[in-house]
DNA sequence: GCATAACAGTCGCAGTCGCAACAATTAAGG
DNA sequence: CCTTAATTGTTGCGACTGCGACTGTTATGC
């Protein structure tokens, strides 16, 4: 596959947008390429899913975290964070304990299972990273950097 | 919302990743950010989905174009492309016609109605970049849109 | 000319998503 | 207390997604 290209049959029409050039267009194009890259190693090495993968990261990144915890440290909504906690407690790669103080609340932990898993895909991210930079060139890479780092500071979510 | 923070309650682990900085994560939630910002814009003003959004921008764009060829460009899969054209066509802001030489190709062609969305969706995208470009300051936009350029040219995509 | 491959676009299906509603529990206010 | 609001996590549901199979058509090779 190669990157969208003004069609060589005709030329583009005055007054209207090239999407090719559009920053959001872009930019959700760019995450997409780099997103599918990556599921495709873990995915292929571990069988996870995007929302799976995120929510073991957050849980091996913090040790005990509960649901909610998660949601707001990987962005995702809760019923996505629900679901990734039932399919990885169904590996028993994670466990959950009830907070006897607040029973609403449930503490989630890796299984020594889980661990020997988050190692490995620690490993297989930060190589994954390292070759992307690679490919963006230092340059590249820094200025990508800066632009996100643009956009988490400067931007309100919705 | 705030930016994803190391939690107050505890330190990260060793021998961890922190997601909050992994270039893939940050990328992917920079973009679905300012997708979801503009989305809202023309959900709200024209009801339109995002396949729905980049098909009748291609359109648009090309006055006369195959389902095909809209895949393409917009960076989308023929069944997101074939379904975004048929609610395109039952709201009558397209129209289709069969080639008469290779009768498996549909020419698509935006219907007046159709134009009128078009050109309001086109100052719409350009008033929305240019508030983003605003937001990142000339410089994070510059950067950013170099990052962008960066995967472009040297990923290779699946 | 005929069999086979390639291609354009559609559709069924199973999997995924987010919203709203929910149960269970705790917090807040009088 | 006791009512009401807020919070945690789950679930039902309708909408959306991509894959593979399919129809109809054109290109290719013998």
């Amino acid at each position: 596959m190669t990157l969208p290209q003004t069609r060589s049959a005709e030329t583009p029409v005055a007054g209207t947008l090239a999407l090719e050039g559009f920053l959001p267009y872009r930019l959700a194009r760019a995450a997409e390429i780099i997103s599918r890259q990556f599921a495709t190693l873990y995915r292929e090495r571990h069988g996870l899913t995007r929302p799976e993968w995120r929510t073991l990261a957050t849980i091996g990144q913090f040790n005990r975290i509960t649901a909610t915890e998660i949601g707001t440290h990987s962005s995702m909504h809760k019923t996505k964070v629900s679901r990734a906690i039932r399919a990885l407690e169904e590996r028993k790669w994670i466990t959950r304990q009830v907070d006897q103080t607040d029973r609403r609340v449930e503490h989630i932990e890796l299984t020594r299972e889980g661990r020997i898993h988050y190692r490995d895909l620690v490993t297989l991210a930060r190589s994954y990273e390292a070759r992307l930079v690679e490919m963006l060139g230092e340059t590249g890479a820094a200025e990508l950097e800066a632009g996100i780092s643009a956009i988490e500071t400067r931007i309100e979510r919705s």
